[in-house]
DNA sequence: AACTATATGTTTACAGTGTCAACATTAAAG
DNA sequence: CTTTAATGTTGACACTGTAAACATATAGTT
């Protein structure tokens, strides 16, 4: 039974375009394929989204809250490094795994969060997570901790980056390119190893 | 006095595009914008780019030519780490002041560098230059170079990430906005310091 | 110099896009 | 039960990437 109101179209276009991201890239979605999909006509989810961006930011949101329990730390129990690295492993398999939802969520798409409140929330609370883990494990002034945090995100951040360019650094030496210069070698195949390492400095500086 | 063949066409809708796409971002770039702006008819742009991706190709090559200018070492003379550091400085700084075109160079505009081979050239020398400066620093073994350097662009590449985004660090504490929080005021306005530990960490890694 | 092939330009056309305005139907509030 | 607001549909507009057919200039060959 086919009823005029759809009765809950906001969410179904959301985790619609969620999908459709995962599998193709945000950059083949469309209001109206995404409406198509969602058996509604086309420029029915204006009446949900003012543009297709703000679309985007509802589907960058879910992302957050799915980087953040994949990423979250127990804080009532004794927080160690090892959790810190586990976690990070975590966050760099989120974005090899979500690569296009993680372009959504950190390229150009959505241009300015402040725009979008809830969605700076979201993403806020992945960094105020990673805040208190840190804060757990040392006893660092407040702007140590987060300068420490901003350190760790942008190390996370930057390996999902160029693991995924991981092309560029392979290819410099074709002969090798499945040897052992092989950046996916090197890191992806130790990444615990490598965080650890790269953890460790950071606590300590 | 107006001919009908350009002369130079290729290179001008290339730098016209730079141009464009350093001004506005390269989402809001048309093929058909760029004709205009170049004064010749919509599709005279498909005679020279196949597609509006390989236009946007020779635009990031042209990023990377700049990047690999900003971050060249002459590893003529002896290298060290202070070379590394103030080219490290200049890769971040070249990313925050050229956002858009770092944008389109590590984003999702260009999806496979290896259709693209003098693309891949580019973005290959910006690695291999970081390489050879490792190189002549230390007594590594190659892959321990690799490894570095991987280590190093990722850091690189994820602080400028994260400062770019530095929004929703900065807005976590609104009160603290232009604080000692601000992870702009922590990591950006003592770059060179910072970049100076993390790259000491790296070496001694 | 004339002829031909190729490179480079233009015009026209098509299907797809984001989004607005006008209208239709249902649910909610009084 | 009537009014209003929320949510849907249809139709339209300007814009997009790009293919096809055609026009003109340049380069190469005889």
């Amino acid at each position: 039974m086919k009823t005029y109101h759809h009765g809950n179209l906001k969410q179904e276009l959301i985790s619609c375009a969620f999908r459709l991201c995962e599998k193709h890239g945000y950059e083949t979605l469309s209001m109206r394929s995404i409406a198509k999909e969602s058996g509604v006509s086309q420029t029915a989810p204006y009446r949900h989204f003012d543009t297709k961006e703000s679309l985007y930011a509802s589907v960058a949101m879910e992302g957050f809250k799915k980087l953040s329990a994949a990423t979250n730390i127990d804080t009532s129990k004794k927080v160690t490094k090892k959790d810190l690295v586990e976690k990070g492993v975590n966050y760099i398999n989120f974005g090899l795994e979500h690569a296009n939802t993680y372009d959504l969520m950190f390229g150009t798409a959505v241009g300015d969060f402040s725009n979008y409140p809830e969605l700076l929330d979201c993403a806020n609370d992945t960094y105020e997570s990673m805040r208190l883990s840190f804060s757990k494990l040392s006893n660092d002034p407040e702007e140590v901790i987060a300068y420490k945090c901003v350190t760790l995100w942008s190390m996370l951040h930057g390996l999902v980056g160029i693991l995924r360019k991981v092309a560029i650094v392979d290819q410099l030496d074709p002969e090798q390119k499945s040897g052992p210069i092989s950046s996916a070698t090197i890191i992806g195949g130790n990444l615990d190893f490598h965080l650890d390492k790269v953890i460790t400095g950071i606590i300590q500086s």
